[in-house]
Order: structure tokens, then sequence, then C-alpha cells
DNA sequence: AAAAGAGTCCATCATTTGTTGGAAATTTAT
DNA sequence: ATAAATTTCCAACAAATGATGGACTCTTTT
């Protein structure tokens, strides 16, 4: 039997990384207590003990749902702040709302899963937070709101908060904004995108020039 | 046997008002799936029987609650909206930013239950978002961004849902956030407010000095 | 006081759900 | 080719869950 505490990540052809793949899918969509094990086995074509065998109890593939997901947003972000190293504040905001919406729209389970990990508790106790804590306040040094990582004020852990919070919410909620917009997938994103920059920016540049 | 399709708002004190309360709390708090009858039951202190007599299915019962607090916070808004009639905009918004968190503080179950409504799907079939449409419409007119609420351009409305949404996750996810901030719940509150303001307004208030 | 009605609880049922043991099938090693 | 190990499926179980019928209690009406 595979061991269940496997940190590398999963080869995606895989039977167990088939399995974290729907899982992530499926807990995105419905929600710890909204998914079944029979749902999972369902979606990846296969049967329920299968499942078992390979990762365990319905929690603990959730534990591995969300250690994975929070590995890819850690990669994201280095990536991000590899991007803008050097570069004007209002420049990395943009840099860094471009690319995050782009990952986020292509991979909506991830923002998903991220609010109700910060909005739900669970009576089935998974109480796995992605460790969002160090990456915003990595965010705030990087974006001048800190000088360092240890002693980021509330406030600019607020404003980076906001954010990646509305980042966040257009990309996991565009089955329910993108009707009330009225517009298709592509008009969407690049008003979603827009409308960030358009509203996130001027605050921080304005404070940036003070 | 009551009826179960009543609209009327539940006296706050009587049983049926008391299983409403409850379950507002509750779906808020585990979501739709996340919330078993006996839990209900138990949270109010009856048999499960009773909670079945006053309200039917728990499809009927979500449905309830979701249409109740539609009903109350389109009267918040409504208030909102008589409060800062005729002023600036920037105004306004400073008013509508106080007003709603003073009250989403007061009632966190509310912004739950909306952010799942908007976010997640539910295999149980309870789609009864909170018919939101209309009243961000009402906002972007009120904002200045439409002229006429039948005709809101897409890009006005995506700005008025990222202030909307804003509001709606510090107040929800302040269980999560405040210990990432590091601070009390006055702080946390006052924290919030501040930087919403601080972040949302400059954007407006430049467009409508252009 | 008796009857009618409304509200609550107890006991129970049928399904669903999480989980497991063990047999069959498949792959890998010898 | 044969044995060993790994992977998959079938069948089943216990507990949890949504839902209901009927008895009991309390209030209101006549």
């Amino acid at each position: 039997m595979p061991s269940r505490l496997e940190k590398a990540r999963q080869a995606p052809d895989s039977m167990k990384g088939r399995i974290l793949e729907a899982a992530r899918r499926l807990f995105g969509e419905y929600g710890f207590s909204g998914v079944t094990t029979r749902m999972l086995a369902k979606e990846v074509g296969i049967d329920i003990s299968t499942l078992y065998y390979h990762w365990g109890e319905k929690q603990d593939l959730y534990e591995a749902v969300m250690a994975d997901l929070s590995c890819e947003i850690r990669g994201k972000l280095r990536e991000i702040e590899r991007m803008v190293r050097g570069a004007a504040l209002s420049h990395r905001l943009e840099v860094a709302i471009e690319v995050m919406c782009d990952w986020l729209f292509e991979h909506p389970e991830a923002a998903k899963l991220m609010l109700s990990s910060y909005m739900g508790k669970s009576r089935s106790a998974p109480d796995t937070h992605v460790p969002i804590k160090e990456h915003i306040a990595n965010i705030a040094v990087a974006m001048g709101l800190a000088l360092d990582t240890a002693h980021v004020p509330a406030r600019a852990n607020a404003r980076v908060l906001t954010v990646w919070n509305s980042v966040i919410n257009f990309t996991a909620g565009e089955d329910f904004f993108r009707p009330l917009l009225g517009v298709n997938r592509n008009e969407y994103r690049s008003v979603v995108k827009e409308t960030l920059k358009f509203i996130l920016i001027p605050a921080f540049a304005r404070s940036s020039a003070a």
C-alpha cells in the first residue's frame, strides 16, 4: 500500500494522481461535506475501495488536496515575486493581478478551495487551511508596505488581503458573476482584470508616491 | 400545520422563528450539506419531527433562510440608499462601507450564507441565490456609473461587485483573517473599514472627478 | 366539561454514507 | 513459467441521515 503521507507531487496519469485531481475538482465544487466517496469513485471511474487503497479516509484525501494546492500556490507566488522584483509598485501590482488571474481562471477549483478553506468550518474537522499568512507577509514587504516579514503592520496585511480576496472572488465565482454581468468567458476575464487594476492600483500608487 | 410558503417575517420568539434563526446560524457556518436535521434540532433543543412539522424538508428550510436573508439585505440596501441620496460619490461610498460593515459584523452568518450562495453548487439542489443582480444595478446607478438600471455596462457592475465582495469577504472571514492580522475584534473591525475606504474610495473618486 | 385543534415527542423506516475484508485480476520479480 | 507483490473490484457492515406515522400534551373553542 502506498504511503498516505506522500509529499511529492503525483504523476497526473497515475491512479493516485487521477484521484487527487478529481477530488480537487469535486471538493472545490461541492465542499467537503458535499462530496461522497461514491461520487469521487464514479468521477474517476473506479471502485470506492480503490480510492481507500490509495488515499485512506476521506479526510486524508481532502488534506492531501489542500497540501497539494498550498504547494502550488506557494510556487506561483514565488514565480510572480521573481517576475516583478525591482519593478515599480504599480507595475508589480499589475503583473501580479494579471498572472494570478490567468492562473486562477484556468484552475477555478483552486480559488474555490481556498475560499471554503477561509470561510467554512466543517464538523468533520479538516482544519487544513492553506498557510497563506507567510505569503501575505511576503507580498506586503515586496510592495513596500512593510520593511521586514516578521513585523508587518495589520494595516499592510489587510491591504494585501483585499487584493488577494478580490482576485479569488472573481475567479471562484465566475459561474455566478458572469451571467450577472451578461458577458461571455473572454469578456468576463478581461473585464475582471480591468476592474481589479482600475480599483486596486490607484490606492497603492498614491501611497507609494506619498 | 403552518404554511411552508410563509413570506412574512417570523417572530423571533416563536418556535418557527427560533428554528429559522438557528438554521441561519448553522447553514452559514457549515454549509447546506454540512448541517444535519439532528444538528438543527439539537441546537434549538427540540425533536427532529418538530422541525419537519414547521418547515418541511431540509431544502425548504434552507430556502426559507435564503428568502429571509434576501429580504433583509434588500431592506438594508434601501436604507443605505436613503441615507446617501444626493451626497457626493466619495461620501456615499464611505457611508455604504460603514453601514454595511457594521451590519455584517453583527450578522456574520449573513455574509457567509451569501458567499456560499455565490460560490457553491450543491448536489441537493438548493439553487436559491440571493437576487443580488438588481441591487448591484441600483448601486451602480446611485454611484453615477450608469444612467439607468436597465442598461448598466458590465464594467460598472464589475466595479460595484468588487466593493460588495470585499465587504462580504472581510465580514464572513473574520475568524480566519483576524488571527492572521493579529488583532482583537474591535481593532479588526476598524482596520477593515479603514482598509476598504483606503482602497476603494480613491478609484471611484478619481473617475468621478474625470 | 367535552371536543377540536395545534404543537411536541417517541419510535421507526428506508437510504445514504464511510469504511473494510477478502477474492479476483494485473503487474513485477525470479 | 512461476511465485510474489501490487492493484482493483465485489460484497457487505455499521453508523448516520432524511423523513414519517402515531401517540401524547397543551391550548383554544364550544
